[in-house]
DNA sequence: ACCTGAACACCGTTCAAGT
DNA sequence: ACCTGAACACCGTTCAAGT
Protein backbone atom coordinates (compact mmCIF):
# COMPACT_ATOMS: atom_id res chain seq x y z
CA UNK A 1 0.00 0.00 0.00
CA UNK A 2 2.78 2.77 0.82
CA UNK A 3 4.56 3.04 -2.21
CA UNK A 4 8.19 5.32 -2.85
CA UNK A 5 7.29 8.73 -3.94
CA UNK A 6 8.95 9.12 -6.95
CA UNK A 7 8.51 12.72 -7.41
CA UNK A 8 9.82 13.80 -3.69
CA UNK A 9 13.05 15.72 -5.32
CA UNK A 10 10.66 18.41 -6.54
CA UNK A 11 9.75 21.34 -4.69
CA UNK A 12 7.04 22.31 -2.23
CA UNK A 13 4.27 20.57 -3.89
CA UNK A 14 5.81 17.38 -4.70
CA UNK A 15 5.01 15.28 -1.67
CA UNK A 16 1.57 16.03 -1.54
CA UNK A 17 1.40 15.75 -5.34
CA UNK A 18 3.06 12.11 -5.08
CA UNK A 19 0.18 11.10 -2.45
CA UNK A 20 -2.67 12.61 -4.15
CA UNK A 21 -0.90 10.50 -7.90
CA UNK A 22 -0.98 7.77 -5.57
CA UNK A 23 -4.59 7.96 -4.53
CA UNK A 24 -5.52 8.74 -8.03
CA UNK A 25 -3.92 5.51 -9.41
CA UNK A 26 -5.39 3.66 -6.77
CA UNK A 27 -9.21 4.97 -7.15
CA UNK A 28 -8.71 3.85 -11.10
CA UNK A 29 -7.10 0.84 -10.55
CA UNK A 30 -10.16 0.10 -7.94
CA UNK A 31 -12.68 1.10 -10.44
CA UNK A 32 -11.63 -1.35 -13.02
CA UNK A 33 -10.99 -4.52 -10.42
CA UNK A 34 -14.34 -3.74 -9.31
CA UNK A 35 -16.30 -3.15 -12.87
CA UNK A 36 -14.21 -6.53 -14.08
CA UNK A 37 -15.80 -8.70 -11.04
CA UNK A 38 -18.97 -7.12 -10.82
CA UNK A 39 -20.02 -5.00 -13.80
CA UNK A 40 -20.78 -1.40 -14.18
CA UNK A 41 -24.51 -2.26 -12.17
CA UNK A 42 -23.24 -3.08 -8.97
CA UNK A 43 -20.28 0.03 -9.29
CA UNK A 44 -20.05 1.98 -6.03
CA UNK A 45 -18.77 4.80 -5.06
CA UNK A 46 -18.46 3.44 -2.00
CA UNK A 47 -17.49 0.06 -2.97
CA UNK A 48 -14.59 2.24 -4.83
CA UNK A 49 -12.96 4.36 -2.25
CA UNK A 50 -13.48 1.28 -0.06
CA UNK A 51 -11.67 -0.90 -2.22
CA UNK A 52 -9.06 1.87 -3.07
CA UNK A 53 -8.33 2.39 0.22
CA UNK A 54 -9.47 5.87 0.70
CA UNK A 55 -12.87 7.89 1.69
CA UNK A 56 -15.27 8.52 -0.44
CA UNK A 57 -14.93 12.37 0.18
CA UNK A 58 -11.46 11.47 -1.70
CA UNK A 59 -12.81 10.03 -4.78
CA UNK A 60 -14.61 13.16 -5.07
CA UNK A 61 -11.63 15.78 -4.51
CA UNK A 62 -10.66 14.05 -8.06
CA UNK A 63 -13.67 13.15 -9.88
CA UNK A 64 -16.68 15.46 -9.78
CA UNK A 65 -19.13 12.20 -9.84
CA UNK A 66 -19.45 8.61 -10.87
CA UNK A 67 -19.69 9.67 -15.26
CA UNK A 68 -16.30 11.48 -14.22
CA UNK A 69 -14.45 8.62 -13.43
CA UNK A 70 -15.77 6.15 -15.79
CA UNK A 71 -15.10 9.16 -18.60
CA UNK A 72 -11.53 8.68 -17.51
CA UNK A 73 -10.94 5.74 -17.89
CA UNK A 74 -12.20 5.67 -21.59
CA UNK A 75 -10.34 8.16 -22.04
CA UNK A 76 -6.99 6.88 -21.63
CA UNK A 77 -8.31 3.97 -23.33
CA UNK A 78 -9.20 5.85 -26.27
CA UNK A 79 -6.28 7.83 -26.07
CA UNK A 80 -3.43 5.18 -26.04
CA UNK A 81 -5.97 3.46 -29.00
CA UNK A 82 -5.96 6.19 -31.55
CA UNK A 83 -2.41 6.78 -30.77
CA UNK A 84 -1.15 3.21 -31.94
CA UNK A 85 -3.55 3.81 -34.82
CA UNK A 86 -1.82 7.13 -36.03
CA UNK A 87 1.96 5.28 -35.32
CA UNK A 88 0.33 2.26 -37.38
CA UNK A 89 -0.50 4.80 -40.10
CA UNK A 90 2.81 6.86 -40.26
CA UNK A 91 5.02 3.30 -40.30
CA UNK A 92 2.31 2.32 -43.56
CA UNK A 93 2.13 5.89 -45.78
CA UNK A 94 2.97 4.77 -49.16
CA UNK A 95 2.91 1.51 -48.72
CA UNK A 96 1.28 -0.92 -51.21
CA UNK A 97 -3.05 -1.51 -50.34
CA UNK A 98 -2.52 -4.68 -49.22
CA UNK A 99 0.42 -4.09 -46.89
CA UNK A 100 -1.88 -0.93 -45.46
CA UNK A 101 -4.75 -3.34 -45.14
CA UNK A 102 -3.21 -5.66 -42.88
CA UNK A 103 -1.23 -3.24 -40.77
CA UNK A 104 -4.46 -1.28 -39.94
CA UNK A 105 -6.20 -4.52 -39.23
CA UNK A 106 -3.26 -5.88 -36.60
CA UNK A 107 -2.41 -3.02 -35.15
CA UNK A 108 -6.31 -2.46 -34.55
CA UNK A 109 -5.85 -6.06 -33.15
CA UNK A 110 -2.86 -5.77 -31.07
CA UNK A 111 -4.12 -2.17 -29.74
CA UNK A 112 -7.41 -3.48 -28.30
CA UNK A 113 -5.69 -6.58 -27.71
CA UNK A 114 -2.76 -5.15 -25.33
CA UNK A 115 -5.51 -4.20 -22.42
CA UNK A 116 -8.57 -6.87 -22.59
CA UNK A 117 -9.03 -6.16 -19.44
CA UNK A 118 -9.57 -2.61 -19.63
CA UNK A 119 -11.32 -2.94 -23.05
CA UNK A 120 -13.98 -5.53 -21.56
CA UNK A 121 -14.52 -3.37 -18.56
CA UNK A 122 -15.11 -0.11 -20.89
CA UNK A 123 -17.70 -1.53 -23.15
CA UNK A 124 -19.84 -1.91 -20.02
CA UNK A 125 -19.64 1.81 -19.93
CA UNK A 126 -19.43 3.03 -23.27
CA UNK A 127 -22.98 3.71 -23.91
CA UNK A 128 -23.43 6.43 -21.20
CA UNK A 129 -24.31 9.95 -21.08
CA UNK A 130 -21.63 12.16 -22.75
CA UNK A 131 -19.35 9.18 -23.53
CA UNK A 132 -20.71 8.69 -26.88
CA UNK A 133 -19.53 12.05 -27.76
CA UNK A 134 -16.33 11.75 -26.63
CA UNK A 135 -16.37 8.62 -28.90
CA UNK A 136 -17.26 10.19 -31.97
CA UNK A 137 -14.64 13.01 -31.76
CA UNK A 138 -11.92 10.69 -31.29
CA UNK A 139 -13.14 8.34 -34.04
CA UNK A 140 -13.62 11.65 -36.27
CA UNK A 141 -9.72 11.71 -35.55
CA UNK A 142 -9.34 8.14 -36.53
CA UNK A 143 -11.49 7.85 -39.64
CA UNK A 144 -9.17 11.00 -41.03
CA UNK A 145 -5.91 9.78 -40.02
CA UNK A 146 -7.01 6.21 -42.17
CA UNK A 147 -8.18 8.10 -45.11
CA UNK A 148 -4.92 10.44 -45.53
CA UNK A 149 -3.25 6.64 -45.58
CA UNK A 150 -5.38 5.20 -48.32
CA UNK A 151 -4.58 7.99 -50.31
CA UNK A 152 -0.87 7.15 -49.94
CA UNK A 153 -0.95 3.03 -51.52
CA UNK A 154 1.60 2.94 -53.91
CA UNK A 155 -0.13 0.50 -56.29
CA UNK A 156 -3.94 1.48 -56.47
CA UNK A 157 -6.35 4.21 -55.77
CA UNK A 158 -9.09 4.28 -53.76
CA UNK A 159 -12.53 5.55 -54.64
CA UNK A 160 -14.32 7.63 -51.96
CA UNK A 161 -11.32 6.89 -49.17
CA UNK A 162 -13.87 8.57 -46.36
CA UNK A 163 -16.70 6.30 -46.75
CA UNK A 164 -13.67 3.29 -47.01
CA UNK A 165 -11.95 4.46 -43.47
CA UNK A 166 -15.08 4.78 -41.98
CA UNK A 167 -16.19 1.16 -42.87
CA UNK A 168 -13.16 -0.04 -42.02
CA UNK A 169 -13.16 1.29 -38.60
CA UNK A 170 -17.11 0.56 -38.35
CA UNK A 171 -15.80 -2.91 -38.88
CA UNK A 172 -13.03 -3.72 -37.14
CA UNK A 173 -14.56 -1.82 -34.14
CA UNK A 174 -17.43 -3.47 -34.25
CA UNK A 175 -16.22 -7.15 -34.62
CA UNK A 176 -13.84 -6.97 -31.99
CA UNK A 177 -15.93 -5.28 -29.38
CA UNK A 178 -18.52 -8.25 -30.34
CA UNK A 179 -16.06 -10.91 -29.27
CA UNK A 180 -14.34 -9.13 -26.58
CA UNK A 181 -17.81 -8.45 -25.24
CA UNK A 182 -18.44 -11.86 -25.00
CA UNK A 183 -16.07 -12.93 -23.31
CA UNK A 184 -12.49 -13.01 -25.51
CA UNK A 185 -12.75 -16.57 -25.69
CA UNK A 186 -9.49 -17.72 -27.47
CA UNK A 187 -11.07 -19.82 -29.77
CA UNK A 188 -12.79 -16.19 -31.19
CA UNK A 189 -10.33 -14.07 -30.36
CA UNK A 190 -8.33 -16.78 -32.80
CA UNK A 191 -11.08 -16.62 -35.59
CA UNK A 192 -10.80 -13.39 -35.65
CA UNK A 193 -7.48 -12.25 -35.86
CA UNK A 194 -6.72 -14.90 -38.86
CA UNK A 195 -10.21 -13.70 -40.64
CA UNK A 196 -10.74 -9.92 -39.71
CA UNK A 197 -7.65 -8.99 -42.03
CA UNK A 198 -9.12 -11.11 -44.91
CA UNK A 199 -12.24 -9.07 -44.11
CA UNK A 200 -10.75 -5.54 -44.78
CA UNK A 201 -8.13 -6.59 -47.60
CA UNK A 202 -10.92 -7.45 -49.51
CA UNK A 203 -12.96 -4.94 -48.76
CA UNK A 204 -10.37 -2.41 -49.50
CA UNK A 205 -8.90 -4.73 -53.23
CA UNK A 206 -12.84 -3.93 -53.97
CA UNK A 207 -12.97 -0.27 -53.32
CA UNK A 208 -9.80 0.33 -55.05
CA UNK A 209 -8.97 0.81 -58.75
CA UNK A 210 -5.24 -0.65 -59.72
CA UNK A 211 -2.63 1.88 -61.11
CA UNK A 212 -1.06 -0.08 -63.00
CA UNK A 213 -3.56 -0.70 -65.89
CA UNK A 214 -3.56 -4.47 -66.04
CA UNK A 215 -5.73 -7.28 -68.21
CA UNK A 216 -6.88 -8.76 -65.37
CA UNK A 217 -7.85 -5.38 -63.84
CA UNK A 218 -10.99 -7.15 -62.98
CA UNK A 219 -9.98 -9.41 -60.64
CA UNK A 220 -9.37 -6.49 -57.90
CA UNK A 221 -12.89 -4.44 -58.62
CA UNK A 222 -16.04 -6.49 -58.05
CA UNK A 223 -16.66 -9.83 -58.41
CA UNK B 1 -54.96 5.83 -21.77
CA UNK B 2 -58.30 3.85 -21.83
CA UNK B 3 -57.92 1.21 -24.80
CA UNK B 4 -60.62 -1.31 -25.52
CA UNK B 5 -60.31 -4.62 -23.93
CA UNK B 6 -60.05 -7.09 -26.74
CA UNK B 7 -59.97 -10.00 -24.78
CA UNK B 8 -63.19 -8.99 -22.98
CA UNK B 9 -64.95 -11.65 -24.21
CA UNK B 10 -63.23 -14.38 -22.61
CA UNK B 11 -64.82 -16.43 -19.38
CA UNK B 12 -63.99 -14.49 -15.71
CA UNK B 13 -60.11 -13.89 -15.88
CA UNK B 14 -60.35 -11.95 -19.15
CA UNK B 15 -61.19 -9.02 -17.86
CA UNK B 16 -58.18 -8.12 -15.55
CA UNK B 17 -55.76 -10.48 -18.02
CA UNK B 18 -56.92 -7.53 -20.63
CA UNK B 19 -55.82 -5.04 -17.58
CA UNK B 20 -52.74 -6.54 -16.81
CA UNK B 21 -51.82 -6.65 -20.38
CA UNK B 22 -52.13 -3.10 -20.97
CA UNK B 23 -50.02 -2.48 -17.51
CA UNK B 24 -47.33 -5.05 -19.00
CA UNK B 25 -47.73 -2.83 -22.54
CA UNK B 26 -47.86 0.48 -21.11
CA UNK B 27 -44.48 -0.41 -18.73
CA UNK B 28 -42.89 -2.07 -21.76
CA UNK B 29 -43.45 1.54 -24.21
CA UNK B 30 -42.95 3.44 -20.78
CA UNK B 31 -39.24 1.99 -20.49
CA UNK B 32 -38.30 2.52 -23.99
CA UNK B 33 -39.06 6.08 -23.99
CA UNK B 34 -37.07 6.53 -20.61
CA UNK B 35 -34.36 4.72 -22.22
CA UNK B 36 -34.16 7.03 -25.38
CA UNK B 37 -34.91 10.08 -23.66
CA UNK B 38 -32.32 9.45 -20.61
CA UNK B 39 -30.52 6.97 -20.90
CA UNK B 40 -29.67 3.46 -18.67
CA UNK B 41 -28.42 5.84 -16.12
CA UNK B 42 -31.56 7.75 -15.36
CA UNK B 43 -33.78 4.92 -16.00
CA UNK B 44 -35.81 4.73 -12.61
CA UNK B 45 -38.05 2.43 -11.39
CA UNK B 46 -40.56 5.29 -9.88
CA UNK B 47 -40.18 6.87 -13.35
CA UNK B 48 -41.09 3.97 -15.56
CA UNK B 49 -44.03 3.08 -12.94
CA UNK B 50 -44.88 7.04 -13.48
CA UNK B 51 -44.87 7.27 -17.15
CA UNK B 52 -46.57 4.26 -17.39
CA UNK B 53 -49.37 5.56 -14.94
CA UNK B 54 -49.47 2.68 -12.54
CA UNK B 55 -47.30 2.10 -8.86
CA UNK B 56 -43.95 0.86 -8.11
CA UNK B 57 -45.51 -1.95 -6.64
CA UNK B 58 -47.53 -2.90 -9.65
CA UNK B 59 -44.21 -2.93 -12.04
CA UNK B 60 -42.72 -5.42 -9.69
CA UNK B 61 -45.88 -8.28 -9.82
CA UNK B 62 -44.49 -8.61 -13.52
CA UNK B 63 -41.02 -8.31 -13.27
CA UNK B 64 -39.11 -9.56 -10.04
CA UNK B 65 -36.10 -6.26 -10.50
CA UNK B 66 -35.24 -3.86 -12.66
CA UNK B 67 -32.72 -5.69 -14.65
CA UNK B 68 -35.94 -8.40 -15.57
CA UNK B 69 -37.49 -5.78 -17.13
CA UNK B 70 -34.74 -4.70 -19.45
CA UNK B 71 -33.79 -8.38 -19.76
CA UNK B 72 -37.54 -8.65 -21.59
CA UNK B 73 -37.05 -5.85 -23.73
CA UNK B 74 -33.62 -7.28 -24.98
CA UNK B 75 -35.25 -10.65 -25.70
CA UNK B 76 -37.80 -9.49 -27.40
CA UNK B 77 -35.77 -7.65 -29.86
CA UNK B 78 -33.35 -10.30 -30.38
CA UNK B 79 -36.28 -12.79 -30.96
CA UNK B 80 -37.56 -10.20 -33.73
CA UNK B 81 -34.14 -10.41 -35.00
CA UNK B 82 -32.99 -14.09 -35.12
CA UNK B 83 -36.60 -15.14 -36.44
CA UNK B 84 -35.82 -12.49 -39.56
CA UNK B 85 -32.67 -13.83 -40.23
CA UNK B 86 -34.09 -17.53 -39.99
CA UNK B 87 -36.63 -16.31 -42.55
CA UNK B 88 -33.95 -14.66 -44.63
CA UNK B 89 -32.06 -18.02 -44.49
CA UNK B 90 -34.69 -20.11 -45.43
CA UNK B 91 -35.66 -17.71 -48.57
CA UNK B 92 -32.63 -18.12 -49.98
CA UNK B 93 -31.14 -22.00 -49.32
CA UNK B 94 -29.75 -22.95 -52.28
CA UNK B 95 -28.70 -19.51 -53.97
CA UNK B 96 -25.65 -18.67 -55.47
CA UNK B 97 -22.94 -17.22 -52.70
CA UNK B 98 -23.62 -13.86 -53.80
CA UNK B 99 -27.79 -13.99 -53.54
CA UNK B 100 -26.93 -15.66 -50.29
CA UNK B 101 -24.20 -12.80 -49.17
CA UNK B 102 -26.32 -9.67 -50.28
CA UNK B 103 -29.43 -11.39 -48.56
CA UNK B 104 -28.15 -11.77 -45.58
CA UNK B 105 -26.55 -8.31 -45.45
CA UNK B 106 -29.93 -6.84 -46.53
CA UNK B 107 -32.03 -8.73 -44.02
CA UNK B 108 -29.49 -7.61 -41.07
CA UNK B 109 -30.06 -4.00 -42.04
CA UNK B 110 -33.49 -4.20 -42.33
CA UNK B 111 -34.29 -6.13 -38.87
CA UNK B 112 -31.85 -3.81 -37.05
CA UNK B 113 -33.29 -0.90 -38.93
CA UNK B 114 -36.81 -1.59 -38.20
CA UNK B 115 -36.63 -0.38 -35.02
CA UNK B 116 -34.11 1.88 -34.69
CA UNK B 117 -35.43 3.39 -31.63
CA UNK B 118 -35.53 0.01 -29.84
CA UNK B 119 -31.79 -1.01 -30.75
CA UNK B 120 -30.94 1.98 -29.67
CA UNK B 121 -32.58 2.06 -26.61
CA UNK B 122 -31.11 -1.49 -25.91
CA UNK B 123 -27.06 -0.98 -27.10
CA UNK B 124 -27.44 1.15 -23.95
CA UNK B 125 -28.04 -1.96 -21.40
CA UNK B 126 -26.63 -4.81 -23.78
CA UNK B 127 -23.58 -4.98 -21.76
CA UNK B 128 -24.96 -5.40 -18.29
CA UNK B 129 -25.35 -8.81 -16.42
CA UNK B 130 -26.60 -11.79 -17.74
CA UNK B 131 -27.83 -10.19 -21.02
CA UNK B 132 -24.05 -10.93 -22.36
CA UNK B 133 -25.09 -15.00 -21.79
CA UNK B 134 -28.32 -14.72 -23.06
CA UNK B 135 -26.84 -12.58 -26.43
CA UNK B 136 -24.62 -15.43 -26.95
CA UNK B 137 -26.94 -18.23 -26.55
CA UNK B 138 -29.43 -16.40 -29.18
CA UNK B 139 -26.46 -15.52 -31.67
CA UNK B 140 -25.16 -19.23 -31.73
CA UNK B 141 -28.48 -20.07 -32.94
CA UNK B 142 -28.28 -17.63 -35.49
CA UNK B 143 -24.63 -18.78 -36.44
CA UNK B 144 -25.84 -22.05 -36.75
CA UNK B 145 -28.96 -21.06 -39.63
CA UNK B 146 -26.16 -19.26 -41.40
CA UNK B 147 -23.54 -21.74 -41.23
CA UNK B 148 -26.40 -24.39 -42.57
CA UNK B 149 -27.17 -21.75 -45.09
CA UNK B 150 -23.63 -21.15 -46.65
CA UNK B 151 -23.60 -24.72 -47.03
CA UNK B 152 -26.42 -24.88 -49.12
CA UNK B 153 -24.91 -22.07 -51.81
CA UNK B 154 -25.25 -23.36 -55.77
CA UNK B 155 -22.34 -22.17 -56.84
CA UNK B 156 -19.67 -22.44 -54.29
CA UNK B 157 -18.48 -24.51 -51.53
CA UNK B 158 -17.54 -22.44 -48.08
CA UNK B 159 -14.10 -23.46 -46.03
CA UNK B 160 -15.10 -23.67 -42.58
CA UNK B 161 -18.66 -22.15 -43.02
CA UNK B 162 -18.43 -21.98 -39.20
CA UNK B 163 -15.85 -19.43 -38.57
CA UNK B 164 -16.82 -17.38 -41.62
CA UNK B 165 -20.42 -17.59 -39.87
CA UNK B 166 -19.24 -16.43 -36.67
CA UNK B 167 -17.11 -13.95 -38.46
CA UNK B 168 -19.74 -12.45 -40.90
CA UNK B 169 -22.17 -11.85 -37.78
CA UNK B 170 -19.05 -10.40 -35.58
CA UNK B 171 -18.59 -7.91 -38.69
CA UNK B 172 -22.65 -6.92 -39.58
CA UNK B 173 -23.15 -6.62 -36.26
CA UNK B 174 -20.61 -4.76 -34.39
CA UNK B 175 -20.63 -2.36 -37.60
CA UNK B 176 -23.97 -1.79 -37.49
CA UNK B 177 -23.84 -1.33 -33.87
CA UNK B 178 -21.02 0.73 -34.22
CA UNK B 179 -23.60 3.70 -36.76
CA UNK B 180 -26.42 3.34 -34.30
CA UNK B 181 -25.07 3.82 -31.26
CA UNK B 182 -23.29 7.46 -33.18
CA UNK B 183 -27.26 8.04 -33.43
CA UNK B 184 -27.77 6.56 -37.11
CA UNK B 185 -27.09 9.84 -38.68
CA UNK B 186 -28.19 9.26 -42.22
CA UNK B 187 -25.33 10.07 -43.61
CA UNK B 188 -23.83 6.64 -41.80
CA UNK B 189 -26.35 4.80 -42.79
CA UNK B 190 -26.52 5.31 -46.31
CA UNK B 191 -22.69 4.48 -46.24
CA UNK B 192 -23.35 1.51 -44.41
CA UNK B 193 -25.94 -0.13 -46.80
CA UNK B 194 -23.92 0.78 -49.30
CA UNK B 195 -20.97 -0.80 -48.28
CA UNK B 196 -21.69 -3.99 -46.18
CA UNK B 197 -23.37 -5.60 -48.66
CA UNK B 198 -19.81 -5.19 -50.34
CA UNK B 199 -18.05 -6.21 -47.22
CA UNK B 200 -19.89 -9.46 -46.91
CA UNK B 201 -19.82 -10.55 -50.48
CA UNK B 202 -16.35 -9.71 -50.53
CA UNK B 203 -15.10 -11.85 -47.83
CA UNK B 204 -17.76 -14.96 -48.75
CA UNK B 205 -15.92 -14.86 -52.14
CA UNK B 206 -12.62 -15.49 -50.51
CA UNK B 207 -13.38 -17.96 -48.34
CA UNK B 208 -14.99 -20.18 -50.85
CA UNK B 209 -14.02 -22.33 -54.01
CA UNK B 210 -15.61 -22.30 -56.97
CA UNK B 211 -18.23 -25.20 -58.04
CA UNK B 212 -17.38 -25.40 -61.38
CA UNK B 213 -13.67 -25.52 -62.30
CA UNK B 214 -12.70 -21.73 -64.31
CA UNK B 215 -9.78 -21.28 -65.88
CA UNK B 216 -9.77 -17.50 -63.67
CA UNK B 217 -10.76 -19.59 -60.41
CA UNK B 218 -8.08 -17.03 -58.63
CA UNK B 219 -10.33 -14.56 -59.20
CA UNK B 220 -12.73 -15.95 -56.49
CA UNK B 221 -9.78 -16.67 -54.14
CA UNK B 222 -7.13 -14.34 -52.32
CA UNK B 223 -6.24 -11.42 -54.39
C1' DA C 1 -2.85 20.30 0.37
C1' DC C 2 -5.15 16.48 1.17
C1' DC C 3 -8.18 13.47 3.69
C1' DT C 4 -12.36 11.89 6.63
C1' DG C 5 -17.08 10.31 7.42
C1' DA C 6 -21.64 11.68 9.14
C1' DA C 7 -25.61 13.72 6.84
C1' DC C 8 -29.20 14.29 3.01
C1' DA C 9 -31.86 13.36 -0.99
C1' DC C 10 -33.07 9.74 -3.82
C1' DC C 11 -33.41 4.88 -5.74
C1' DG C 12 -34.60 -0.29 -5.68
C1' DT C 13 -37.50 -3.38 -3.51
C1' DT C 14 -41.09 -5.12 -0.21
C1' DC C 15 -45.46 -5.86 1.82
C1' DA C 16 -49.65 -4.88 4.40
C1' DA C 17 -53.69 -2.93 2.93
C1' DG C 18 -57.06 -1.88 -0.51
C1' DT C 19 -60.58 -2.86 -4.80
C1' DA D 1 -56.66 -10.87 -9.57
C1' DC D 2 -54.69 -6.79 -9.62
C1' DC D 3 -53.27 -2.43 -7.70
C1' DT D 4 -51.40 1.12 -4.14
C1' DG D 5 -47.86 3.67 -1.62
C1' DA D 6 -45.50 4.14 2.84
C1' DA D 7 -41.35 1.97 4.69
C1' DC D 8 -36.37 0.20 4.65
C1' DA D 9 -31.77 -0.47 3.18
C1' DC D 10 -28.49 1.42 0.33
C1' DC D 11 -26.25 4.67 -3.09
C1' DG D 12 -24.45 9.30 -4.91
C1' DT D 13 -22.90 13.52 -3.36
C1' DT D 14 -21.70 17.28 0.01
C1' DC D 15 -19.32 19.71 3.50
C1' DA D 16 -17.72 20.90 8.09
C1' DA D 17 -13.98 19.28 10.51
C1' DG D 18 -9.50 17.27 10.80
C1' DT D 19 -4.05 16.58 9.68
Amino acid sequence: MTRPTPLALKPRKSPSQARSTATVEAIHTATIQLLLTDGVARLTTTRVAERAGVSVGTMYQYYPHKEALLFALVTAQLEAIAAAMENAAADLTGRSLCAISDGIAAAWLDAKTADIVGSRAIYGIAAEFDIVEMTRERSVQMIDAIETLLTTASDAVVARPREVAFMLLAVMGGSVRTVLERGARDEELEVLRAELPLVCRQYLAVSAHPLAARSDAEELTRV
